[in-house]
DNA sequence: TGATTGACCAACT
DNA sequence: CAGTTGGCCAATC
């Protein structure tokens, strides 16, 4: 499958370690594979991820404000906040709730 | 093959 | 304070 890492090849991995009930950010994801500015990159990965959705938990990845900016990417409406919620990260208004409890930074954790 | 775009972020105007 | 721009990598048109 994969014989030579890419940029966003290293984001599925990190994405896949993100911890049951905890979410990232792209921009943390982005900086913790040394790019900064590549958080845009990340969520074109993501947009990619539906072929591996079963691996990749992309609900678990939300912009730096804790906002589910790519709800609408699951086919639906709310199935991204319906997916948090089941894992215990409550949502309102597309928006995570005690976003920095939830937050799992791939740099402190993995470092 | 050149140009455009994308689930973002931060700095600048 | 709000709109624009630069930045990064890979894919699509």
């Amino acid at each position: 499958m994969k014989q030579s890492f890419s940029f966003y090849e290293s984001v599925y991995e990190v994405v896949k370690k993100i911890p049951y009930g905890r979410v990232s950010t792209y921009g943390a994801i982005a900086n913790y594979l040394g790019l900064k500015s590549s958080a845009r990159m990340v969520g074109w990965a993501m947009n990619k991820s539906h072929y591996n959705l079963d691996k990749i938990p992309a609900h678990r990845v939300v912009n730096r404000n804790g906002v589910l900016t790519g709800k609408h990417n699951f086919g639906g409406q709310n199935i991204m906040q319906q997916l948090l919620e089941n894992e215990g990260v409550i949502v309102e208004n597309d928006m995570i709730i005690n976003f920095e409890e939830h937050f799992w930074n791939p740099i402190e954790e993995l470092d």
